[in-house]
DNA sequence: TTCTTTGCAAATCGTTTGCAGCATG
DNA sequence: CATGCTGCAAACGATTTGCAAAGAA
């Protein structure tokens, strides 16, 4: 994702307004490592700016997305996430509170392995998700208490389990 | 997946009863490769049993993904896809009609790359999509028409696009 | 018969949309 | 001052759940 100052020239550009809402959410997401949700990011703004609205925040990303600024996923939690790094990369995410973080350096295969075309399909981008149990769960589940697993919607999985 | 004679056998061992909608759900399955939902299934299905509910294809779906036999997974389509191919592979996703299909052999890291763990996270599994223009739809925007894209929940998009 | 499963109808809940008032350029 | 934006409230729609009737074992 490009920073705000180059957003607010797009933006102004094809007759749109940088308002304040904007640009809250582009700076919010600007050094994001966190694959925040749209509540997450309306829970984050909310204090600084108490009249913003979950509508609005959901309005700004999704005409990110359009820009090709920002990728939107799913990784099964109910809830779409988003990543303001468009290239490819790995991600790990949590079986158990669907923590989400990139992985480290070096895993996945090299972005420049990505092919142009497949199977007839013109290739635009690839994801890797690995899905496991994270530090802070693993312990959770050797302690054998509940711990505080992040939302669920009813009782979604993204298909595995086990230790 | 395992077959429905050897699922037939896990169910009855634990008190439970083979009635002929679980069994047409296995069946379904059992060599399926086009990655279907729920729908999907429930109206492949309904043609030879007019009685089948939605709600039973939803249950039979979750308990075989809580047994392990079967992967759930989200395109970002707004509908749950699943597979009965749990191990580790590469899948091809269409961004406009968002037909899933598994990518060509030798596409793909190896299966015997997936790490044990990796920073901290313990690693139970890897999925590798790669999202992209599927035949029939570039063929169709390059006529230009609006061709017939599979179902789009609202304005739903996995986060790319252009060709 | 007993205990599981089915399937209808209703509830959920994240996300989208209609629209009237507001604020930016 | 004109148009684009905000945000409330209502709509949406895939999936889940409560529960009474049905049917395996």
């Amino acid at each position: 994702m490009r920073d705000s100052e180059q957003l607010m020239a797009r933006v102004r550009a094809q007759g749109g307004k940088a308002t304040p809402q904007r640009v809250a959410v582009w700076r919010a997401l600007e050094h994001d490592q966190t694959h925040p949700t749209a509540e997450d990011l309306y829970a984050r703004l909310k204090v600084t700016m108490p009249t913003l609205s979950l509508t609005t925040v959901y309005h700004v990303l999704n005409e990110l997305v359009e820009w090709g600024e920002l990728r939107r996923f799913d990784i099964g939690d109910g809830h779409i996430h988003f990543d303001p790094d468009t290239a490819p990369h790995a991600e790990l995410i949590c079986l158990r509170c669907h923590r989400v973080m990139d992985a480290p350096a070096g895993v996945g295969m090299p972005a420049e392995t990505l092919p142009n075309e497949l199977a007839g399909y013109r290739i635009i981008t690839r994801t890797e998700q690995y899905f496991g149990y994270c530090p802070d769960c693993r312990q959770a589940m050797r302690i054998g208490s509940q711990g505080r697993p992040r939302s669920a919607l009813h009782g979604r999985s993204t298909g595995d389990a086990g230790d």
